[in-house]
Parts: C-alpha cells; sequence; structure tokens
DNA sequence: CTGAAAAATTAACCTGGATTATTTTTTTTA
DNA sequence: TAAAAAAAATAATCCAGGTTAATTTTTCAG
C-alpha cells in the first residue's frame, strides 16, 4: 500500500484495478472529480471494520487492495458470512442508501479503498454510472444465487470445493493468484458462516479434502493441489 | 386483464402499480416515450414461458399484474426456484444484458406485464433510471441473502412460515391481499425447490402448520388462520 | 363426463452433518 | 519469550430431514 507516499508527493494515484470491474466506466470519464475525492481515509488495517452493520449514512466505496468480508448477525445470534469483497469490487451500495447498513464490512488483509463521493449526483452527471452499479448489484446478486444452489443442492465436500474455487477463479482473473497459491485470510469459522455448516464439520472435510490431495489451506495460503479434480468435483457451474 | 381493451380504444393504460415500486421513477418522468413501447405484446397466461433460461436478448419487464416465477434448473437436473415477482416488481435485468438469461420466468397466473424498451437508451436520457434499476437489484440482492440466512440458519418449519410472511407482506404492501387470504398459485414442489427440502417434508411440515392453526393453503388460496403466532415463529427478520 | 396425468398425502427407514466435549496447535499480547 | 487467547483438530453420539415406496385426491384434456 504505497498510494499515501503518492498523495503526499501530489501524484495522482491510479489504481491497480483501473480497467478491470467497477471502476473502469466511472474513472474512465471523469477522472478529475472522482480522484479528487477518491484519495482520502482510504486506508483499513486487518480486523477493522469500513462499517458495521447499523451504522447510518456509511458510505460507498471500491477495494482498490486487500480482503473484505460481508457478516450479518442475526437477532438470536448467529452471523451470516455473506461473501468476500476482492479487489476492483464495490462495496456499501444497498437500496436504502440513507437507512441503517444492513451488514458490517470487515477488512481480513490491510486493505485500501477508494470512496464514490455522491452516488445521486454522479449518476446525474454520468449517466453510465448508474448502470455500472445495477451490473454491479445484478453480478453480487447472481454470485449469492450460485451459493444458495450450492448451499442447497450439495454435500459439504461440494459446498467448500465451490467456494474455494469460486474464490481462485475470481482472484485469478485481477491476477492476484501465485501459480494455484492465493492468499486465504478466511478462518474455518468463516468457511463454516458462508455455507451454513459447523466449524467442526468444515475442518473435517478440510482435512479430508488435503488428503485427497485436492487442496490445502497453510499460513492463510491456499494451494490448488489437484486442480482438475476440484473442477470436477465443483462441477461446470461455476 | 383489461388493458388490451384500453390498447385498442386507443387509450392509454395506467399501471395499477404506478406510483409504487419500480415503475415510480421511470413513469414519472418520460411518461410519453415509456408508454409508447410499453403497451404491446403484454399478456402471457398462466404456465407461460417469458424467457427461458438459455434464451438470448430477452427483454427487460415490469410485471403489472399476475404472479411470474423464477427458476433455474442445474445440469444435473436439480431445478431451484429463486423467488416470486410479484406486480410492480422488475423482471429479466441481469449484468450481461446481451447473453443469454441465466434464468427461467415462468407466469403461475395470468399476467400482464409492461416492456423497458432500451435500457442503456433510456439511462442516458433519464439519469434517475440507473439509480432506480441499481436500488431495485440492491433489493432483489436483499431477498435473496433474507432466503439464503434462512435457509441456513432455520428448521423446515420456521423456513416455510418465513416464506409465507414474505410473500403476504410483499402483496399486503400493493393491497393484493384479501384480509389474511393471498392468492397462492406455487404448488409445494416449487416450496421445496425454494427452500431446500423435499416435497414429502414440506408436504409433512404444511400438514403440521394448519394443524398448529397457523395458516392454510387451499385451492390456491393461502389463509393465515393466527398471524401472531406466525410472526412469533418467523421472528422479527422479515 | 371420463380417463389420465399431476399433485398431494402417508408410512418406514436411513444418513449427513449437528451437537457436545476435550485436546492440541497457533497466534497474539504483555 | 512466556502466558493467554484464539483457532484447529479429533472423537462419540444423535436427530432433522432425506430416501424409497405406495396410495389417494385433484386437475385437466378430450
Amino acid at each position: 500500500m504505497n498510494f499515501r507516499s503518492n498523495e503526499s508527493a501530489g501524484l495522482r494515484y491510479t489504481c491497480p484495478q483501473r480497467g478491470h470491474c467497477f471502476c473502469k466506466s466511472v474513472l474512465n470519464i471523469s477522472s478529475n472529480e472522482f480522484d479528487g475525492h477518491a484519495v482520502k481515509n482510504l486506508a483499513f488495517t486487518a480486523k477493522q471494520y469500513l462499517y458495521r452493520q447499523g451504522d447510518m449514512n456509511h458510505e460507498l466505496f471500491v477495494l482498490r487492495e486487500g480482503w473484505v468480508m460481508l457478516t450479518r448477525l442475526s437477532e438470536d445470534g448467529k452471523r451470516q458470512v455473506f461473501r468476500s469483497v476482492l479487489p476492483g469490487e464495490l462495496l456499501g451500495f444497498q437500496q436504502h442508501l440513507q437507512g441503517p447498513a444492513i451488514y458490517s464490512a470487515i477488512a481480513l488483509l490491510d486493505s485500501a479503498v477508494c470512496r464514490v463521493p455522491n452516488i445521486v449526483k454522479t449518476c446525474s452527471s454520468q449517466p453510465e454510472f448508474g448502470l455500472s452499479l445495477a451490473s454491479a448489484e445484478a453480478n453480487d446478486k447472481m454470485l449469492t444465487e450460485k451459493y444458495l444452489t450450492n448451499i442447497i443442492h450439495r454435500s459439504a465436500r461440494e459446498r467448500i470445493a465451490f467456494m474455494v474455487s469460486e474464490l481462485y477463479h475470481r482472484l485469478k482473473r485481477r491476477h492476484l493468484n501465485r501459480g494455484y497459491t492465493i492468499q486465504f485470510p478466511l478462518k474455518q469459522e468463516d468457511i463454516a458462516d458462508t455455507l451454513g455448516l459447523t466449524t467442526i464439520h468444515v475442518n473435517r472435510t478440510l482435512h479430508a479434502l488435503r488428503e485427497d490431495g485436492l487442496f490445502e489451506i497453510h499460513k492463510h495460503e491456499l494451494t490448488i493441489l489437484d486442480y482438475d479434480a476440484l473442477c470436477t468435483l465443483v462441477g461446470s457451474e461455476v
């Protein structure tokens, strides 16, 4: 994370994700205004909350680097993990922008975000922005539906394989892999709370998947050992 | 559905949902252009598909009246029901507009839709449209996340109660209830494929819920018999 | 109105993942 | 660098909902 020094040197920071994903349509057009606002209050350290469930008037961000996880606590104290937000992706948009945040966003790695200043204004000054926003939301919706389908129709082993494969491919698309290895800051409990399993069963299943030589997690890194076998297990619907 | 006669008589049809939901922002502004396109090819009978999973260049609709269900078949032949689309709601938007439809939309009741003509053009001619689209998608995403959470954390009895309550409130908001009675065209198999249960278990559970006097389904109508008990079972997170 | 197909119902048995309990390892903090 | 806290690992038992197999009722086409 070296953009802070760029900022203080008066240089415009070029987002590593520019040209990819959400930023593309926004940044291609009104870079001036956007960057003017963007490079302020941008760093979060691991375990820091970007905003919490219930916060009023939380902001809209694009993740530049790092890893953010979206979670929600229900009244009975159970935690649901909705998804990981990876570099280039939007976070913080919801139907009622001014209402309380429907979930919490926590950084799992040191993270840098760029703030989208005024959504309503940007939408009217820049027609493509609204459509980008809608596309990003539709994409999130589709991802949630894929998780839903996997959780409903498949075994613990297949669910975990799906999750690993999904994250790997999402990172690979942005060249954030090192061969078959990716950073993996999720705890077993996070996997469990994403897939509707218990921590114990995730542990058992991860053990079996490692034994079978599919992939292994070690020191916050995940390495796929048998890519083909993983794909077979997941099926073609990633 | 009397709008066809309106059309042939040369009258502008006023959508019963105007002023609610998705249409609001669109129709308040460019009614002329919109209605010009809208009142054509609008009727679907029960069991008719609006579009099918895989169809190219399917259209964007707003449901005026009726009931549409969104489903997807996975390669292993299992069917997932994603949600019911109720009057006033948008259907057919997805990340890649020109790509194959990611699910099928089937009318469960005789339905009337109004077609949204050219999304990209509308977005640029009318800045609020993009934001409306994004809001609608965010709302769908939130609904999917609620179903996900319920499916993961709750028993069959609670899941079904949640689904009934969610549909009842969504219809009531549009005054499409008759007291505690609503139209209910979903089959037990549809409930099962929405909630990740077997038809047999849905049947068992519906029987128990009726026995316990919570609600009953009869001849495609659902009547809530004990609203308070239903709310208690569902919890406050509808 | 009638036969066939679709949907709903019922019963008996079984299993994947939950639950409870405890130990070991790793990470964090002082 | 040692103590405390968090995370991972392992084992034994249990049950909600799945599976299989019919039967009955409802819907619908001819």
